[in-house]
RNA sequence: GCCCCUGUAGUUCAAUGGAUAGAACGGAAGUUUCCUAAACUUUAAAUCCGAGUUCGAUUCUCGGCGGGGGUACCA
């Protein structure tokens, strides 16, 4: 019986009553006070009537006497500090070396699924911080909810439609000469993303020099040929014109292969890839069944609304007045086909929370279609980043690219390790595989350790530290622990002796054992942060008692061999919750 | 205006309503006969303001003040 439990039991023996589980709080005991585990009795007064000293008294005398496990106890004001035995610790530890996966849940074969969409890049721009952090979440978030027995289906929806896309694609045709990724060296998403920013500098040419003539801001737009030219586009695209089609079709395949070597880069994939050009006529559809059933209303104009005052938002535009769809109604498309290809329990929208408004729109909006999904939907909504200057802004060029990030990364972990003569004895390509690990590993960790649904600040200078709470800190303690098994392995595997134990070692012994609760805990506050924290708080716990006790110089065998099991089993959970950040685990570094 | 998120050392981040609010970077001072010093040790430094609930509030409630986002034909 876990130890919690036999407390929990105990209590109710001393009282003769039911407590309610709110009231056994049971947790760590910090470190300036004697003992591993704390019971604050302060729920517990009504039920003994008396005061908080004598309660824990009597409680931790009971409780030292009924279970052999716990050897002895002290109490502070009203906290009732219990002391465990070694061989309870030794016991721990034996399970955690015993199971394979530990902290893992496997994945049954009625499990529920949970379909959780990320990244959703647009084709016209490459991708950058936001959608890292973006891909890491999701990716992270992924690896938890499989860790935690969910079935997952990762999918990503592609805007490859619109106005913006037809602007890229308009700047190319008029002042592209031909020019493709082959012709000018450059990634696919990097070429049509200098393109759509070509159309905007021209397009703001125009409206100086229209407002120069004496015309208004919003007369300029008007007349404005090419953004008249650039909806002609649309309009030719959504009509099926050949030639529209086929340039949209070639230009668009640039970018996903741009797009797939970032993935592949960042680590992340995923198992079904939707495209809005495929599923807004399918939106489209539902809103004008939604119409027919009186859900929704046609304004003069002809455009069609949801009112949604009655649940206290505003009214929400679906197809405007020339019929075309929005972001909304291609939202609704989607999740209709997905539902249609999978049997969905738990839908998850990986989306920044600029949109929060967004999503509370569409899950009543799919919720009155008749979607019972719906209301259940999840919006893992997560905050911007910005640099230590400001938000980052595309229009003045403050954007960080995602390659070329990734690339600086894993040159300074590159120069890094050069300099400290890390890798003097790996052949050049080992060395170069340990510094992609390494910086990529730096840049996911530091966006995934931060609570998700906070803005963070990303200074590209001191991301790329690999002191401190960062993702190389977690890495190199796995190395060592690797390096030393190398030296020497453990002789017995199994049943270990009842050795004593140090406090330091207790100490790591019931870090490890708080994995799988850091694992279900992530899961249920999506938050990749928790797993990040933990790991690093059990490397660090390790580093400290790394450098007191001395494994290989250690001559009692015994010690020894619970030393490298200790060992083995913390860069066996290490490497665990370093994966379910997405982030790789060098074996030397 | 209305709605949502947010406010913790100089900085970037932690803290199921629990003990003296933790780390890291930066600052100051140290530690290599040792298995990896990308490490370890010591040290100074913080809860926006005001009420309320509670044995106990960084955490929950209300009111201010500050920051960010959204707000009907951009995605």
């Amino acid at each position: 019986m876990e130890i919690q439990t036999s407390i929990h039991h105990q209590i109710e023996k001393l009282y003769g009553q039911n407590i309610a589980p709110e009231a056994i709080q049971l947790q760590k005991t910090k470190k300036e006070f004697e003992g591993h585990l704390t019971l604050v009795v302060f729920p517990l007064l009504k039920i003994s009537h008396k005061n908080p000293e004598q309660t824990a008294q009597e409680i931790g005398a009971h409780l030292q006497n009924q279970i052999p496990e716990i050897t002895s106890f002290n109490v502070i004001k009203g906290f009732l500090n219990l002391t465990l035995s070694a061989n309870y610790w030794i016991r721990l530890l034996n399970d955690v070396h015993t199971t394979e996966h530990f902290g893992i849940r496997p994945v049954a074969e009625n499990a529920p699924l949970v379909m959780i969409e990320y990244s959703s890049p647009n084709t016209n721009k490459p991708l950058h911080l936001g959608h890292i952090r973006n891909n890491l979440l999701g990716y992270s978030l992924a690896e938890i909810m499989k860790a935690n027995g969910f079935k997952v289906v990762k999918t990503n929806i592609v805007n490859d439609r619109g106005i913006h896309i037809c602007k890229s694609m308009l700047a190319w045709q008029r002042w592209g000469n031909g020019e493709t990724p082959a012709s000018s060296g450059k990634k696919g998403d990097h070429l049509i993303g200098d393109y759509y920013v070509r159309f905007d500098q021209e397009y703001k040419k125009e409206l100086n020099d229209l407002k120069a003539k004496g015309l208004s801001q919003e007369e300029a737009e008007q007349q404005s040929t090419l953004m008249a030219d650039a909806r002609e586009m649309l309009r030719r695209w959504e009509a099926g014109d050949e030639a529209t089609v086929a340039l949209w079709r070639t230009m668009n395949d640039w970018v996903y292969a741009g797009f797939d070597e970032t993935y592949k880069r960042m680590g992340v994939d995923f198992d079904k890839i939707y495209y809005e050009s495929q599923t807004y006529l399918t939106g489209k559809e539902k809103v004008l069944e939604g119409l027919q059933k009186g859900i929704f209303y046609r304004k003069d104009d002809g455009s069609v609304w949801a009112n949604l005052t009655a649940d206290g938002l505003d009214e929400k535009l679906l197809l405007r007045a020339d019929g075309t769809s929005v972001y909304m109604t291609q939202d609704i498309g989607t999740a209709s086909l997905r539902f249609a290809d999978y049997p969905i329990d738990r839908m998850i929208y990986v989306v920044g929370n600029e949109q929060n408004y967004h999503f509370q729109v569409l899950s009543l909006l799919l919720d009155k279609l008749g979607f019972e999904f719906g209301k259940d939907l999840v919006h893992f909504s997560y905050g911007m980043v910005e640099l230590p200057e400001g938000k980052m802004k595309s229009r003045e060029g403050t954007v960080v690219d995602a390659d070329d990030l990734i690339d600086e990364m894993v040159q300074t972990a590159a120069d890094m390790s050069k300099e400290l003569g890390k890798l003097n004895d790996c052949t050049p390509e080992e060395a170069q595989d340990i510094a992609r690990m390494v910086g990529l590993g730096a840049l996911k960790y530091f966006i995934l350790k931060v609570d998700p649904k906070k803005n963070m600040v990303f200074n590209p200078k001191e991301s790329i530290d690999f002191n401190g709470n960062t993702g190389p800190f977690v890495q190199y303690t796995y190395a060592r622990i690797q390096s030393v098994l190398r030296k020497a392995s453990a002789t017995s595997a199994a049943l270990l002796p009842a050795t004593p134990l140090s406090d330091k070692e207790t100490a790591l012994i019931q870090a490890l054992a708080e994995f799988p609760t850091a694992v279900k805990e992530a899961a249920d506050g999506f938050s990749p942060a928790l797993i990040a924290n933990y790991v690093y708080d059990l490397a660090k716990e390790y580093n400290q008692f790394y450098h007191d006790f001395p494994i290989l110089k250690e001559s009692n065998e015994d010690v020894r061999n619970l030393r490298l099991i200790l060992s083995r089993n913390v860069g066996k959970v290490l490497y665990t919750g370093l994966s379910l950040l997405g982030i790789e685990a060098p074996e030397k570094m």
